[in-house]
DNA sequence: ACGCTTTTGACAATCATTATCAATAAGGCG
DNA sequence: CGCCTTATTGATAATGATTGTCAAAAGCGT
């Protein structure tokens, strides 16, 4: 009785377009594709809903080297890091257990206690390597 | 005879300062402290200086699970890493050989080129966590 | 000291994100 | 089905960090 979360088409909007779309999304981008569509979703409510999905475990967020928020409907349930193309957005889950155990020692090794790390890899995938840095096609 | 740089007070200030600062300091903070203790040196020189700094190697920067950019006097010259108490700020640079070739070798594994990463661990240090998470002082 | 360049700094401009708050609409209920 | 309560929306203003502008103020080699 206390989270009275209603069902409202916008949510509904966001969820699917941030499922339909392939690797991170800013909520800026999102919402200028939603608009594109033709949707008459808010800005505002774009936002809302994409840190909720975040807080709800529905969706991966991280922040891209620029400091802006990214985010991701989330696939694969368990923790998991990503490999991202900082030119056409292309991500790769990745998980690794090595980095795992390597942060967990570390952690323990300084007497750090409730450990939690921010680890992910940018780059430029094959296709943008291959078009020698030519064919630039921005984040979303 | 292309980078010639000069050596102003301010950029001094802004290196003593930083050096001074236990942790991570934002522009903002990092300004506000020097205008404080008398100088009369300006943001913008404050942001340039530490972006200076951090391109040449001489000062780390990490982005605040808030999207603010913070900045720490570098003493080990090689690229590293941190493992950052979320309670008090203690800062332990931390190296680890074993993530670098993981992070080289996941890029190359999935074709991505000129591969950047980003890798931080945040936890409670050995005195906060044994305070029982009474002594409650935020980061800087 | 001179002159060419770099650097500075006050201020405006951006840009992402958040706060406002009146208007809207979901859901429960009779 | 209508009504009422309240979560939610969205246009817009506000915030806050960062960057751009550009004339004035230093570096530094001569
Ligand atoms: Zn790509
Ligand atoms: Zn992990
Ligand atoms: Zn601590
Ligand atoms: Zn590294």
């Amino acid at each position: 009785m206390s989270t009275a979360k209603r069902n409202t088409w916008q949510r509904e909007a966001v969820r699917k377009a941030l499922g339909s779309t392939e690797g991170f999304i800013s909520a800026q981008a999102l919402h200028s594709s939603l608009r594109d569509r033709g949707s008459s979703i808010g800005l505002a409510t774009v936002y809302r809903t994409l840190s909720a999905l975040a807080d709800e475990g529905d969706a991966d967020s991280l922040q891209s080297p620029e400091g802006e928020a990214l985010y991701r409907a989330c696939t694969s349930a368990g923790h998991h890091h990503h490999l991202i193309c900082r030119n056409c957005g292309l991500t790769v889950e990745i998980s690794a257990d090595e980095v795992e155990e390597w942060a967990q020692g570390v952690a323990a090794a300084n007497g750090f206690t409730q450990p939690q790390h921010i680890v992910d890899v940018f780059g430029l995938c094959a296709s943008c390597s291959a078009g020698g840095g030519g064919a630039e096609h921005p984040i979303s």
